[in-house]
RNA sequence: CCGCCCUUAGCUCAGCCUGGUAGAGCAGCCGACUGUAGAUCGGCUUGUCCCCCGUUCAAUUCGGGGAGGGCGGACCA
């Protein structure tokens, strides 16, 4: 089971920023560290219905948030996935609930999540006027570059152009002193920082998670879209099929491709920001020849052992397998309802 | 609104001129070899050929209409 005891020695800061990519600005982060307490953060969600890898890499920067003492909203976002051209209005919002649910199983604090759907603010008055305010301070070039990594479709839409100023305007709407999202989510929080001052705003902090490699070839970002992902929807089986199908040299800086693409190794990525920040301890189980099982409290160890052979990787996939089946078993259960 | 180009396997595209229901590369899948995966080797699968109508014994191919996408429509070149 997931324990938080894994942390109770860190502070404040260390558990806001382990595992990120990347905190803008760091002073910014060490202010809000220093007095973590009732400090807002949120995440916001395209509705999906199905909660995948991804998700829940923000999710547990969510956790440590909590853990740190800040309130966290989440924002099930069902205005920019039809602006992103991802269904009907009606289709997106049914979804918005299952994706709540999902984020409860997976840990979340119940009590101290809010979750806001956002048509119930975005299509107001005051905020119409405000994002029209900001549409006037934005080049289309500008739009179109924060949504490079967002976007859907190979054409970009007038509305994916309306969407990162909307999820810039979000964040003073609902009142948040730090936005979190993934790497792919940096342009848009630069863009806020630039244009919520033209409307007399604070520029937001941000604070970002890196992102995964694809599971199969260990290039690029993992994608639900293109590619292979877990989620909620596994079967035990399928998440093993899938792990052991990863892409996994035994070293944690593999050589690019012969066409000079870079790649990570997936495998221990997964352990670095999914396993290790929600188990205390982790038991790899090994055959007797091949050693016996070992067992690890800290992710560098791990690698170090993958690296210098100590921990072969066909054993770190048997783990890595069993570990995510208990972080996804229980928005499996739910899905299941 | 007008003009040009495009639409064929999951992706990028060839084939159409000279009608007989289709191919390559990549991806994917299976096997061999590695105690994982990858690499390497061997094998294999896949298609409403954008839609409708017409011509024809026969249309992915020819003709007409439509839809979707891209580019262009001052001057200069």
């Amino acid at each position: 089971m997931p324990s938080p005891r894994a942390i109770v020695g860190m502070d404040a800061h260390e558990r806001i920023t382990r595992n990120t990519a990347e905190v803008v600005t760091e002073e910014e982060i060490e202010t809000l560290a220093d007095d973590p307490d009732g400090k807002r953060a949120y995440v916001g969600y395209e509705p999906s219905g199905v909660l995948h890898i991804g998700h829940m890499l923000t999710a547990n920067k969510l956790i440590d948030l909590q853990e740190a003492g800040f309130e966290v909203t989440v924002l099930l976002a069902d205005v920019h996935a039809y602006l992103n051209d991802k269904g009907s209005f009606a289709e997106i919002r049914s979804t918005a609930e299952r994706m709540r649910d999902q984020f409860i199983a997976y840990g979340l604090d119940e009590s101290n999540t809010q979750f806001v759907l956002g048509s119930d603010f975005q299509l107001d008055e005051d905020y119409t006027l405000d994002l029209h305010a900001l549409e006037l301070e934005t080049t289309l070039a500008r739009a179109e570059r924060a949504m490079a990594d967002i976007k859907s479709g190979d054409s970009v839409k007038v509305s994916q152009a309306v969407y990162p100023l909307m999820q810039a305007l979000d964040i003073p709407y609902l009142g948040v002193d730090l936005a979190v999202g993934g790497m792919e989510q940096r342009k848009v929080h630069m863009l806020a920082r630039d244009v919520l001052p033209s409307i007399d705003r604070e520029p937001p902090t941000s604070l970002h998670t890196p992102l995964i490699a694809d599971l199969g070839t260990g290039e690029g970002k993992m994608s639900s879209s293109t590619g292979v992902t877990i989620s909620m929807e596994d079967s035990r089986e399928e998440i093993e099929e899938k792990v052991n199908k990863a892409y996994c040299p035994p070293t944690a800086d593999p050589d690019s491709t012969e066409d000079g693409v870079e790649r990570e190794n997936p495998v221990l990525q997964v352990f670095e920001y999914h396993v290790f920040p929600r188990f205390e301890t982790v038991v790899v189980e090994r055959p007797d020849e091949y050693g016996g099982d070992l067992e690890y409290e800290a992710y560098e160890p791990l690698e170090s052992d993958l690296e210098s052979g100590e921990l072969h990787p066909a054993d770190a996939k048997g783990a890595l397998a069993e570990y995510l089946d208990r972080l996804i078993a229980p928005g499996r259960e739910q899905l299941a309802e």
